[in-house]
DNA sequence: GACCGGATTTAGATACGTCTAACTCTTAAG
DNA sequence: CTTAAGAGTTAGACGTATCTAAATCCGGTC
């Protein structure tokens, strides 16, 4: 049996484990969920216990091919959800993530075929993320960075915006900080300021916003940096 | 708080006090959530504390104001869900119901406004119940009965097939026992067995689905006779 | 008016997911 | 090599929702 918080741990280690590699920790992983280190603990157990992680007390976690194919299923669900609210119930990209959380969990096989197709099959959500297909293969990620790995004079096109909080994603859209944009960082300040350049404009962005905008060189810019992102 | 079983609960306490009049008793309560009567009785003792209900010991429930309204707006996105699904997702009748009973739990306020005004505020639901509206006001009841409380001879029109048998309700689709239709009783056998006549055609239908099938008197019948029902 | 049967409630137990408090392990510094 | 800080775990508890087994209530029958 798997219940709704299981797909929650399980999803939250796969994030993890894709920024900062296996083995996750105890703490990494509670803090990522709002609960004390202990409930973690616990629930690590058992999700030790049904195979869908391997534990090394101690010293942390690593998600079994079972516990991986849970997280991406659930994932897969959170981002054609997203995708599905922007395109067909006008949703604007900031107001997803709340909504396709809960509903992740909840929406069947056949919900999940029926968006899907009805979106014909997009490859990333709203704010560029790749949406893992329904075979539940570990999506080859792309080789992308933070914005802040890289340096002043370097030109970059933003592959997904890895932000939460609502506000902060509706002033990145007036700013213009979407996936696909290329930008070109003008200066890096000593406050840890990015000022960037694109076509039209200059903006300035804060390093703890640089930390979740993921972008690949833009001199290797392959094709997928045109793909259109479903309503924005 | 309330949670996702407090609402089935509730919804389900609606539904029989809908269909039998308050006060609701204990088992019925508990075999309508095939859950045990101990269960049950715990759970509304609960209910009680939180004024959703008045509880009269070995004897029942009933609604509060704050109970019912809380009923209504789980059956509102039950309801709302099903014609979305129908609609916009190509889901048939009779495959809504347990993604809804799902869903209805997990969608926001801001959800339910937005499939309901895709859908133009639909008056009722694939089934042909009513949709309660936003402020929660109990629908007014239509004069319906069920088919089963007909006699021979009788000119109905159906109202809602409050049918959750996904086989049974392809089958009554199959033989266009949909809302809006207007039959005549032609013979009720001594088994049970209603054998119904409409413009084109015979068919018949056991004691068992005839209880599940309201309908109203052709000679009553209103304009609301020739709403339509949403994708049927 | 006592009694019986069915409905209801009480009592005691379990599983899940959570907490705080206290203890233990690992690691990096000195 | 020792030790202190921080990460992790164990212990004990709570609230929700469920169960089975046993006791109790209520309405109708004789």
């Amino acid at each position: 049996m798997d219940t709704a918080i299981m797909e929650d741990y399980l999803k939250t280690i796969y994030e993890l484990e894709r920024e900062r590699g296996p083995p996750v920790g105890t703490s990494a992983i509670a803090d990522a969920l709002s609960v004390t280190a202990p409930t973690a603990t616990r629930m690590l157990e058992k999700l030790a216990e049904e195979d869908l992680l391997e534990r090394e007390k101690y010293s942390g976690v690593e998600l079994t091919e079972h516990g991986r194919a849970i997280a991406l299923e659930t994932i897969r669900h959170h981002r054609l959800l997203e995708a599905y609210l922007v395109e067909h119930l006008d949703y604007e990209w900031e107001e997803v993530h709340d909504e396709a959380e809960r509903l992740e969990h909840h929406i069947s096989e056949d919900f999940e075929e029926r968006i899907a197709s009805e979106l014909d099959h997009p490859p990333v959500d709203p704010h560029g993320e790749p949406i893992p297909s329904a075979d539940l293969e570990a999506p080859v990620e792309e080789d992308v960075e933070p914005l802040s790995a890289h340096k002043a004079g370097e030109t970059v096109v933003i592959a997904s915006v890895r932000e939460r909080d609502a506000e902060t994603l509706r002033y990145l859209e007036e700013e213009g900080i979407v996936p696909g944009r290329e930008l070109t960082i003008v200066e890096i300040t000593p406050v840890g300021t990015y000022v960037m350049e694109c076509e039209c404009d200059s903006r300035q962005l804060p390093e703890s916003s640089a930390d979740r905008i993921y972008v690949r060189s833009a001199a290797a810019r392959s094709d997928a940096a045109t793909e259109e992102v479903p309503g924005l």
